[in-house]
DNA sequence: TCTTACCCAGTTTTT
DNA sequence: CTGGGTAAGA
């Protein structure tokens, strides 16, 4: 038998009532009783990262630590959610007390707590990323740029360069010299824009998602008493998915763990892929020049997957323009060899799936075990009208959200109204579906309303036309209402789309489903403890537009999995189907020039694939059909090259007697 | 001032 | 197929 001599260790662990060394591997033990000081653990996809991470939540609550100062910082609330109930599970319910949140979340909790310090209220409201380039809309037609020059960007590119600079602690000028060659010249003008955008959500008391960043920061390093306490409350800081943190993040690491220094960040290089955010896999490989002293721990073996998996997860990688120091290795047994599926088109390569999916079943497995993963929100539409007919229930992740839909915007600016009235946006979206009030009335009657003693009567205002005056003190009559109501979301939220049914008939020949989906709202609304929850939550962590059918609908069955490779960060199925492996899109046409950008689709397909324990499948349709017409369609460069023992190509045979799919070497034949 | 009708262009990933 | 912009009519 082999010794192996542990350090770190100490007395406290052997009175533990969870027997963590029996239940992990060394270098995971080593993250879970690391004690004190910076550390970083680098983990590859499938080594037990969340693992790791849920153990040394228990540890810590069981070795005393109070649960309210650790803080859990992770990509997504879903993801903190599951990790504070599994570490619940572990030890007890006292590792739910834990603070977890994405970075955002935790940013805007302290920014309601001392907004009074950067000369906020505490009642500011969040504006998503539509609502924030319809500001910068806003800002860009009265600076009338938007008619004069043809050539000044447009609000998402304005919004996109704003967003970098924060993210990147750049300024503007420094975005467009490494971003946007074109609009160099236009420097001024765009930092106009920003300088009338930043003033406008002063006024209006409202942020973007980079203030609360941003904003948090500054706090932080303005006023070192608010540090002090804030730092001091951060007993042990752990930060997942580091790898797809920015500066900025970065920054607010070290401010949050300035006082105890005890800060944990984990996470993957080789699954950045969030750089279009202003993440930096770089930022991982400097955390320990941030934080000097930090310990590294590296976790190299993999429990998700088969040999057969990770050998083309490594064939993948060792694709990437810069390489990485990886090798996935298992010592679990060996599984099916993962297949590549040419379908004749979009249709076929649906046909497949959803006949598979249905062969899955049969064989005892849940549907909810399986993934149906993809680049672009709209590469599943074709499936999921399939998986309609054939009555899959699944559940989509990524793509259109659904607080996106107008008819739910709608409803929720009046929501947001009641708890900020200030907010120039909502007013206008409120307004504006009365009858007669264009841009010009609303804006008057903002004017109006904002000076007002009590902004919820707009229809008192001066100089109002019969035309829709009642209308306004319909309106009103609702502010009152929900004012009445407070205190219950549900019924707030009921009246507010009572009122609403009106305006959506006019306005929507689908008003049916869409009012359906209102419906539906109203009754997950329920989790949601107050208004201001509500609002914040929905902006902070969208919901996926099919959740909430899922959710209201109580399915019997835990459905299908359709997601988009980067909503599938972190997570792990049985089987995987990674659909529309096509050049183009899997990478991206967008990233074909620059080889920073096609080593991180690339690292997106290994994202993809070792999503997977047991089996994979990588589809691609040798027809693409689009509006501008069908053209034959070439397979992922990513694909080229892969041995047939690693990738073994299937054929689709259409079926008369023999069962529809036949495993085959033959690479050669496409036809069904 | 507001609404409607029309044309043209562009179409990733998410907190 | 949608969003944004323009122009004409109410």
């Amino acid at each position: 038998m082999k010794k192996f001599v542990l350090s770190g260790g100490d007395s406290k662990q052997k009175t533990t009532m969870v027997r963590y060394r029996s239940l992990l591997n060394e270098q995971q033990f080593r993250a879970v009783f690391h004690e004190s000081g910076p550390a970083l653990v680098i983990a590859g996809a499938g080594t037990g990262k969340t693992r790791t991470l849920v153990y040394r939540v228990a540890r810590l609550v069981e070795s005393g630590c109070d649960p309210s100062s650790i803080t859990l910082l992770t990509f997504t609330r879903r993801a903190a959610d599951e990790m504070m109930q599994r570490a619940a599970a572990v030890l007890d319910e006292r590792c739910q007390r834990i603070r977890g949140g994405t970075f955002h979340h935790y940013c805007s909790q302290l920014l309601h707590q001392y907004a009074e310090h950067i000369g906020y209220p505490g009642n500011f409201t969040i504006l998503d990323s539509s609502d924030a380039m319809e500001c910068i809309q806003l800002i860009r037609s009265r600076a009338g740029l938007d008619t004069k020059k043809k050539r000044f960007p447009k609000k998402s590119t304005l919004y996109s360069i704003f967003s970098s600079a924060v993210n990147r602690q750049m300024d503007i000028q420094e975005v467009l010299e490494a971003d946007y060659p074109q609009f160099i010249s236009l420097g001024e003008e765009i930092a106009g824009i920003e300088q009338g955008y930043r003033k406008y959500k002063e006024d209006n008391h409202v942020m973007d998602f980079d203030d609360l960043l941003l904003k948090t920061s500054g706090l932080l390093s303005e006023s070192d008493e608010v540090r002090r306490k804030v730092a001091s409350s951060n007993l042990h800081l752990l930060v997942d998915e580091y790898q797809d943190t920015n500066a900025l993040q970065a920054e607010l690491t070290r401010q949050l763990s300035s006082e105890h220094g005890n800060v944990m960040a984990v996470g993957d290089d080789a699954q950045s892929i969030y750089s279009f955010r202003g993440a930096d896999l770089e930022n991982m490989l400097r955390f320990p020049e941030l934080f000097p002293g930090t310990e590294i721990i590296r976790l190299e073996e993999n429990y998700r997957s088969t040999q057969q998996i990770l050998t083309l997860a490594n064939t993948l990688l060792e694709k990437a323009a810069r390489k990485f120091e990886k090798n996935l290795y298992t010592k679990r047994g060996e599984g099916d060899l993962p297949g590549l599926v040419k379908a004749a088109d979009m249709h076929d390569q649906s046909r497949f799936i959803s006949q598979m999916i249905l062969n899955i079943r049969e064989q005892g497995l849940q549907l909810s075990d399986i993934a149906v993963l993809f680049r672009n929100g709209r590469d599943s539409f074709d499936l999921e009208v399939m998986l309609n007919q054939k009555e899959i229930p699944y559940i989509k992740f990524g793509g259109q959200k659904f607080t996106e839909a107008a008819h739910v915007k709608d409803v929720l600016a009046h929501l947001r109204l009641m708890v900020n009235p200030r907010d120039f946006i909502s007013w206008n979206r409120v307004l504006m579906l009365i009858d007669g009030i264009g841009p010009k009335t609303a804006e008057d009657l903002y004017q109006w309303v904002t000076r007002s003693a009590d902004p919820y009567s707009p229809g008192r205002a001066p100089d109002l036309s019969g035309r829709y005056l009642t209308q306004l003190k319909a309106l009103g009559e609702l502010f009152a209402k929900l004012r009445q109501l407070d205190g219950s979301v549900t019924e707030q939220l009921r009246a507010v789309v009572e009122y609403y049914a009106l305006f959506c008939r006019k306005r929507y020949d689908d008003h049916p489903k869409r009012m359906k989906d209102l419906e539906s709202f109203i009754d997950i609304s329920g989790k949601y403890r107050t208004l201001e929850e509500l609002i914040e939550l929905l902006a902070l962590d969208p919901v996926d537009s099919t959740a909430v059918e899922t959710e209201a609908s109580q399915n019997e069955e835990p459905p299908l999995v359709l997601s988009t490779i980067h909503s599938a960060k972190g997570l792990e199925w049985d089987t995987v189907f990674v659909i529309q492996c096509l050049d183009g899109i899997l990478p991206s046409g967008y990233a074909i020039e620059d080889s920073g950008q096609m080593d991180e689709e690339l690292r997106l397909m290994y994202v993809a694939v070792t999503r997977a324990r047991e089996r994979l499948f990588i589809t691609y349709p040798a027809l693409f059909q689009s509006r501008y017409g069908d053209y034959f369609s070439n397979p992922s460069r990513f694909l080229e090259g892969i041995s047939e023992n690693a990738l073994e190509p299937w054929l689709l045979v259409e079926e008369h007697q023999k069962p529809l799919l036949e495993s085959a070497n033959n690479n050669g034949g496409n036809q069904l």
